[in-house]
DNA sequence: AACCTGACTTCGG
DNA sequence: TCCGAAGCCAGGT
């Protein structure tokens, strides 16, 4: 099977996301090495989403938001995101400057 | 090989 | 501040 370091990565990068924070599809691209690379992010969330194991439910987009829409998947994410007390303002928007992570 | 698609991001009006 | 359009990357058809 065919195994990309960045790919790689970006799974190594998701499981280091602590309870009760959240990160960005653009930030984890950026923390693998490829800072245009969004998109790979949500293709190794597909596959690993499916494996467990890995908080999927902590990825979002940069506008603090859930990218998935009701009925698939969205309320189940924002679920788990309450369930670690992440707030969602009236807008159902997460505040980015509290709530994401820092990298490390 | 060309075209389409996606749990995105950024920039300009 | 909000919305549309364009840019990006890789896998699937």
């Amino acid at each position: 099977m065919r195994v990309d370091s960045f790919y790689e990565l970006i799974v190594s990068m998701i499981k280091k996301i602590p309870s009760g924070k959240v990160a960005t599809y653009g930030q984890i691209a950026a923390l693998a090495g490829n800072p245009r690379g969004a998109r790979q992010v949500v293709r190794a969330l597909h596959a690993s989403s499916q494996r467990d194991g890995l908080p999927w439910h902590r990825v979002i987009n940069a506008k603090g938001q859930i990218s998935l829409q009701e009925g698939r998947g969205y309320e189940i994410q924002k679920k788990l995101l309450e369930s670690e007390g992440i707030f969602f303002d009236e807008q159902d928007k997460i505040n980015l400057k509290v709530y994401m992570w820092k990298g490390n």
